[in-house]
DNA sequence: TTGGCAAAAGAGATCGATCTCATTGGGTGT
DNA sequence: ACACCCAATGAGATCGATCTCTTTTGCCAA
């Protein structure tokens, strides 16, 4: 009320300090900071005093400045290529659940694939001073930012891919058996003319052949398809091999691309959610029934594949654990440890009803 | 190499502060600054040997520094109650980009529609100093902590969700005449018998009566049909409206209830994607085909509707140019701009083939 | 009464970048 | 030759919380 215009007069003029809480409570501010942090010693009293005074004045405490002080933020960064795919958004959940419960916070960027923007967002989130990174790398070649330079020292750890020839941690799936094995179902059912239509980088066209820079998690389910049809002894037909941006339009026409060949894949292996999506619509523009007339398996479940008819086949892989996994042990480098470490967790393939067995080959 | 052991050594020791290229640069930290920074006066050949020196130390701007002292951390806060669905992932697609291109950071938070969570979001972000929030509330009542306290001056906008007694600035919906539009069209179909599957908070159960705490956007929708059944003469009846909370089992458990009444509704409105899929599935274990023996409407586009068959009627929001309003109405707000402003977006309402006309009534 | 000692509280430095306000220097005009 | 001015740079303060290192206070025993 009656305040004599003094700088902060607790109405709506600035946020109140550590300094006004102490001026007000008539304490130093080392007391106030021992009284609101609960370390060293203070009078039940006083303690008392300065949080009613921290009260009075909504006083909350400045991150920023903690921050600096510490040299911890308790945050860590998550670079995405791609938010918006179930897989993606199944580990955001557990990485921000895992770290939250270890009292961090998630700063989660996404980069649309796009390595710029990657660069960008990693530049930025050490600039913020993260205590940990958490990437899902956009390409497999151009990765010097990955690495933090001289004394950034802000651990990395590597999401969903892995870079070859770069000493990083990583916790990735093990899409190399996941692939083979759906490979294999298809040749037990009796396919010999087995299609791959393999997601990349969304701004990509489609392509046969593998584009130069393709990331790990999709090399691996090539190479574990290619593995499936050595174990059954078939030969590879490049025309039933599609590599396509993830983006609908394109997933589209690479489908279309694969079902317009003649003779034409009896079987379709899915690289990710939008190929799955693309096959579907492409299948169905020339009344290719799913099932019967033309086999499908995809990766990774979504809450629509519960209604879609006929029950789609789809690699399974272990989203949220994958998260969780990740924060543990990227937090246990925050921490010190410096065990190199690769996770690779299993997927699991769940054959529904979008695999037919083919009598006569 | 014969580095006599100094604090930093550029090696792996600590990130180069500016005062470490100042020294390296043999000028002062104000002149290292002016030269990083582009501003004041400075010589071509001291700009050069400060930006030579800052390459060879690596150096990144502190950025916890630098906000602490501008007062600015160039960051939003987004707090939003359910990343998963598309709506909420295509409005933070429009958040991102329209901040991004703005030079804003956003920090997007997930609450999970728990309120406590969301308190604890805001918090922190406030503690963050982040210069504006974006608030897509869990809560119509409990919202004491979205006005920010005394002097935490950083400026709320609320998304997709506006609360009644509380003068903060929101970009929303027409949810209201959306709704609406979708009963009026089911009633020129000719159905009479129309039910209501509204999507609340995921940890309530389901019941036929509206939950204490429903957020606007649900109300306004329920209002809104419940506007379309008056334009029609149609008396409401309870046992044909259904609230439940948004997850999968609850969501289905809450359509099997509204499929086995009897007479049971020839038309749904579904409330949300999770509502519109529990709708599917319980439609299709009582052997109900969609568009024949069932109409129905969902609210939101999603990608796997282009695949689904028949292809489903939907009322389609401005996702992404929503995302990108608020976050221009917010950053005006943080620019300094007092007028208080609620803008609301038109939905469309897409008819694809779920609503059948009914011939007798 | 006074020494001693522990409990409680205060003073001041620190984190790193930025910005205001000097200060230095070289040059020019008369 | 001297004052003056401007370009270029440096010194130091500032943002806010924390923490170490004093300093003060209070209490008890001798």
């Amino acid at each position: 009320m009656g305040d004599s215009g003094g700088a902060r007069d607790g109405r709506t003029r600035k946020a109140a300090r550590l300094i006004d809480v102490a001026r007000l409570a008539d304490v130093s501010r080392a007391t106030a900071a021992r009284a609101l942090g609960g370390y060293g010693v203070v009078t039940q009293e006083t303690r008392e005093k300065v949080a009613e005074a921290a009260k009075a004045l909504d006083y909350r405490v400045n991150d920023l400045a903690r921050s600096m002080r510490s040299g911890k933020t308790l945050t860590i960064g998550v670079v995405v290529a791609d938010i918006s795919n179930s897989f993606t958004l199944n580990s955001i959940r557990g990485i921000i659940d895992a770290s939250g419960s270890a009292g961090y916070q998630s700063l989660v960027l996404n980069t649309d694939g796009d390595v710029r923007r990657e660069r960008e967002a990693v530049r930025v989130l050490r600039e913020k001073r993260v205590d940990g990174l958490l990437i899902v790398p956009a390409s497999r070649l151009d990765v010097g930012h990955l690495a933090g330079g001289r004394g950034h020292g802000a651990p990395v750890v590597l999401f969903d891919r892995f870079i070859d020839d770069l000493p990083l941690d990583s916790v990735v799936t093990a899409d190399f058996e996941a692939s083979r094995a759906a490979v294999n179902l298809f040749v037990e059912h009796g396919h010999r003319r087995i299609g791959l239509l393999l997601g990349t980088a969304a701004h990509h066209g489609h392509q046969d052949s593998e584009p130069h820079d393709t990331v790990s998690a999709v090399r691996e389910r090539a190479r574990g398809a290619l593995a499936g049809f050595a174990d059954a002894g078939l030969a590879v037909n490049p025309s039933w091999v599609r590599y396509a941006g993830s983006v609908a339009p394109t997933a589209l026409a690479a489908a279309r691309h694969l079902l317009s060949q003649s003779p034409r894949p009896t079987a379709i292996l899915a690289g990710n959610e939008e190929m799955l999506l693309g096959a579907l619509a492409a299948a169905e523009e020339i009344g290719l029934a799913i099932g019967r007339d033309l086999s499908l398996i995809g990766f990774d479940d979504a809450p629509w594949l519960a209604v879609f008819r006929p029950p789609l086949s789809v690699i399974q892989r272990p989203t949220y654990e994958l998260g969780r996994r990740a924060v543990s042990l990227l937090l246990s480098k925050v921490g010190g440890n410096r065990r190199s470490e690769s996770i690779v967790l299993p997927a699991t393939l769940i054959n529904r009803a979008s695999v037919a067995s083919i009598s006569d080959h």
